[in-house]
DNA sequence: TAGGCCATCTGGTCCT
DNA sequence: AGGACCAGATGGCCTA
């Protein structure tokens, strides 16, 4: 994980209610924000490690782009969609020797991902035109 | 250079 | 009182 900004808040900079005053009330206040920043760095750190967690599993565009927060939820919704649907699918019954893949590529809708980015190399057309399925009952809310 | 994405700080709110 | 969670603000990095 890249660190952006070094720490204004590390170094001690505490606002405002704080009375000048009274240096022990200073001190007692810039550690309390101090802990309260590192905290809040720790408890980032565990969202974004879910979030690295999430993308493991969900469909990937390809090694070399990673799919954003908001990416990886709406792919992660999809995802859970098409899963389920492939559970309740009554083909799965009809059709036992079907390949497992196969009726997962199947049933994921290409409009779900249509809004997250645009794709423009073949590959990554060829990879969206592989999602053709179209869910009957369910709907994606944006 | 603008826009998207992200990390970090900060103050507010809620809960224990 | 202190911790967890949240949302807004800010600024850095990257890409088209």
């Amino acid at each position: 994980m890249k660190s952006r900004r070094p720490s204004c808040t590390d170094s001690g900079s505490v606002s405002s209610e704080v009375d000048p005053q009274s240096p022990e009330k200073y001190e007692t206040s810039t550690k309390r924000r101090m802990a309260a920043n590192a905290r809040e760095r720790k408890r980032m750190e565990g969202l974004n490690t879910a979030f690295d967690r999430l993308r493991k599993v969900v469909p990937q565009w390809g090694e070399d782009k990673t799919l954003s927060k908001y990416e990886t939820l709406q792919m992660a919704l999809s995802y859970i969609l098409a899963l389920n649907r492939i559970l309740t699918d009554p083909r799965r019954h009809n059709a036992p020797q079907r390949q497992w893949r196969d009726l997962q590529l199947d049933c994921v809708q290409p409009e779900n991902y249509a809004c997250l980015r645009r794709y423009d190399s073949p590959a990554e057309q060829d990879y969206i035109s592989s999602f053709s399925y179209q869910f009957d009952g369910h709907q994606l809310h944006a």
